[in-house]
DNA sequence: CCAGTCAAAATCGTATACGGATGTCGCCGA
DNA sequence: TCGGCGACATCCGTATACGATTTTGACTGG
């Protein structure tokens, strides 16, 4: 897999803030930073080595990208909404069926090679119950397909909310009852890739929302009753 | 109508570099920076009586926002390509259609007034064979649906790509042919509105686009035939 | 012991400065 | 006269520094 920019083809010598950006958007992805962690310029610019500019630089353009959210202290993870996620959900029905067509109608061999493994992890995880395994092996499976749509503007449009959804996936993700589920989902998905099946694709990806979208109700209602039990219990 | 940031609700003091980035993108989408033009971070800030980091800060912004080109020389406009614009279309096929039947069931009636009003404004512009003014028209009554758009994630993906179209539709309008074409478009458009019919609405806007994409591929076969003839004669 | 006030720390936004890369222009030779 | 080469100008990225604002924490008075 060869490195792609965002919009250009030849990188001739990214800047500090670029590839301080690049990293930080890693671990923002891989939910190595919580809610309650403030990024601060002086911190982040110590740790790369440089000024603060650079480190300025990449925090403000991922509060530009809707990673991060600015406050008077520091920068923080924005906090979602209910009302947001619901949105999203509506966006990704949109978005998502026509992109996974394009992608069961242009996937090449080597990508649909990639794609597999993380099937066969995420299978064998799930069997292990290694809630974490499962969680990875979906997501690098969910990033192998976005990165295949050859419509670059669907998939940038995709891309932009792709925090989101990673922690409402997280949230869901706590109930092992929706691991088989997603798997299953992934599964199909990826027959359907492999079998060049656009129609079953979108199909299959349509379901797939539909069920994210009842596995986070649940969630959220699991949630408050459980509020409601230590508050009557206190 | 209350002025509402892109995120906030309170905005204690925008800073320098936000006003600068304001001032700038009301100049480029009013099309007062042209395709040869070079924005240098020295001259902005000498403009605007500051030091070169809050120009910066807009300019590197606008690049962000897909508005503006970072070269080695200075920022120019980005050069969109043929097959990103035809991407836009299918992207747009995807959201256009469910964000204008979302603000054909919640459209308020203030809205819906001030929509009327660019409607009549591009109806007398047509008539007058005014094609600046029919542009300004066709272009205030897209952004107040837009704006009227209620999921705010759809809104703002939808937001993303409008530069773009603005590009496109500049070009699509250079022919007085397609001038009828955008305003009953348009006023259709706005009826389904004025109905609350959101399948109406849905279907007039795909149509619109199906359209707005076959003039613009009429506009690049012109163009490329024009060219010949001059190459033809040199 | 608690509340109010004030000072200090933290952090952001902006100013100024420097080095490096890249494009431009003029000069020189064929 | 035209092409190649080198010095200069331009402009970007980054470093360092300073003032403003907001939060935190301690100190004092009731």
């Amino acid at each position: 897999m060869t490195i792609v920019l965002a919009s250009d083809q030849t990188a001739v010598a990214p800047s500090q803030g670029q590839i301080i950006r690049d990293v930080l958007l890693g671990r923002l992805q891989r939910g190595e930073i919580g809610l309650e962690d403030r990024l601060v310029d002086t911190a982040i610019a110590a740790e790369f080595g440089v000024s603060r500019m650079p480190a300025r630089d990449a925090l403000k353009r991922l509060v530009h990208e809707g990673y991060l959210e600015a406050t008077t202290r520091g920068f923080m993870l924005p906090r979602v909404t209910h009302n947001e996620i619901l949105e999203i959900f509506d966006l990704r029905r949109l978005l998502e069926p026509r992109a996974v067509a394009l992608v069961a109608q242009s996937m090449k061999p080597a990508e649909l090679t990639a794609l597999e493994g993380t099937i066969g992890d995420a299978r064998g995880a799930t069997r292990a119950g290694d809630t974490e395994l499962v969680f990875k092996a979906s997501e690098r499976f969910r990033n192998g397909w976005i990165a295949a749509v050859p419509n670059v503007s669907l998939r940038q449009a995709i891309q932009r909310y792709m925090t989101q959804v990673q922690a409402v996936r997280m949230l869901t993700f706590r109930d092992p009852v929706n691991h088989p589920l997603i798997v299953d989902g992934n599964t199909r998905l990826f027959d359907a890739f492999a079998n060049r099946d656009a129609v079953a694709a979108s199909d299959h990806i349509l379901r797939f929302i539909y069920e994210g979208e009842r596995a986070y109700l649940n969630a959220v209602k699991a949630e408050a009753e459980e509020a409601q039990q230590a508050a009557k219990s206190a």
